[in-house]
DNA sequence: TGATGTGAACATCTTCACAGCG
DNA sequence: CGCTGTGAAGATGTTCACATCA
């Protein structure tokens, strides 16, 4: 993943944890919160690797980036630990969200983020559609595309969320960076265009089963090719395609 | 991106196309799609690139793995260029889809599976309420949680979706395992543990929104840090947050 | 002793820069 | 000439293996 443009130097600046790093931390932070929740209060590396499905090594880099939070022949505290992963990601930080789209998407987001305890709160659902505007999503009253950019400044939100067709996400997009969004989640399948510092995350269900798709024909080939050659390995999953 | 376990060895002998081009594949897909219906018969790669928001090194490079479908002083034919991408990636292909858990997400997805033109083809929509079982959404009727191997098996599904909450996820991933489902989609924030050869994605909103509140974070921090000293960037739309 | 933290090797991805061809 | 295709350099990410220290 390509560092937003503008950002990288700002990040090096002050402690410069990579970014493969940054998108595992909130998977050990579900993880560690789930452990806490269980009375459990140490885990080794292995152990929490082994959870949270990879590799010990890299979970222990990924944590020195932080600091030495763990104790040598021992582990890690699993309070102690999340209190600091916690504080690196802005857990506890309050961080107003606008979602424009509230088709099913944006109301499983509105959903999802408004009831999350994490730091997220939904203080702005959008859409153009007449017939939505008014209504109570999650405890939030859909207001009308117009008045975008005053919901945005009545809450400082930076985080911006598109839920829209792909016909409309661009000039959304320009809408929320004009009025002063940063941050923006992309879920129409459309590539946006933003100025320097301006940070954009794409996901895209589309690109992400075709994804799938591509690894299932590679291995349906695989297979034909091999179909009289000695058996390689031993994938009894992948029998079942016959 | 991790390749997925078991499936590397029979990717190397076909043609080894890298992961991230793969990735990319669906996006250049769509443009050139677009561009064609525009009317452009011929693109250069850094049109193209610039269109897809990349860089035009990459997308050469990307492309080359595929075979050299350009010509050099030129640049390429979208048609011909489109039909070797979309051959590669299978899009023609009918890929029987099933998906499981029919809330927002769930619907948000039958709706953009299926309606899109793409090879996906929503086969089974499985939920455990009763009150959905029997419903028709996106054409399709929804069918209950203990159908779920008979939908598979009825339409030989190979990819299927999990979108339920994730105190569900990993009971209905060992499921669609069992079924003989090889790549899994999963919206649910859990981590699933799978046989070698299943291939999983995993697609967290809330993971998603917490990598962008810590850039947010980062940029906020170096704004602070830096508030006395010389300006080192033209940063303009940094501004918008103090 | 036993698990962390980390240098070094390895793997993958990106970007540069230019040879080579239409 | 202009653009593709690609070797080589650089950047980033992962894994190994072990020094280090509670």
């Amino acid at each position: 993943m390509p560092s937003p443009a503008g950002v990288t130097d700002l990040r090096k600046s002050t402690h410069a944890i990579p970014d493969a790093t940054v998108a595992r931390l909130p998977i050990y932070h579900r993880v560690l919160t789930s452990l806490l929740e269980s009375g459990v209060e140490s885990v080794s590396s292995h152990e929490l690797a082994e959870v949270c499905g990879v590799n010990s090594a890299k979970l222990r880099k990924d944590l020195s980036h932080l600091g030495s939070y763990g104790t040598r022949g021992v582990g890690y505290r699993v309070e102690y630990l999340l209190f600091q992963i916690a504080r690196e990601i802005g857990y506890a930080q309050d961080w107003p969200v606008v979602i424009v789209g509230v088709g099913n998407l944006g109301n499983a987001l509105a959903g999802y983020a408004g009831s999350a305890d994490r730091g997220f709160r939904i203080v702005g659902l959008i859409d153009s559609d007449s017939d939505l505007v008014g209504q109570t999503i999650a405890g939030v009253e859909v207001r009308d595309l117009a008045e975008l950019e005053t919901v945005i400044a009545e809450h400082s939100a930076s985080i911006g969320v598109i839920a829209t067709p792909a016909s409309a996400a661009q000039a959304v997009c320009d809408r929320l960076v004009a009025s002063g969004v940063t941050s923006i989640l992309n879920f129409a399948p459309s590539v946006l265009t933003v100025p320097q510092g301006v940070d954009v995350r794409k996901v895209d269900l589309g690109t992400e089963l075709q994804i799938l798709a591509f690894h299932q024909q590679q291995r349906a080939e695989g297979l034909r090719t091999r179909k009289t050659s000695k058996r390689t390995s031993p994938s009894t999953a992948l029998e079942n395609i016959s």
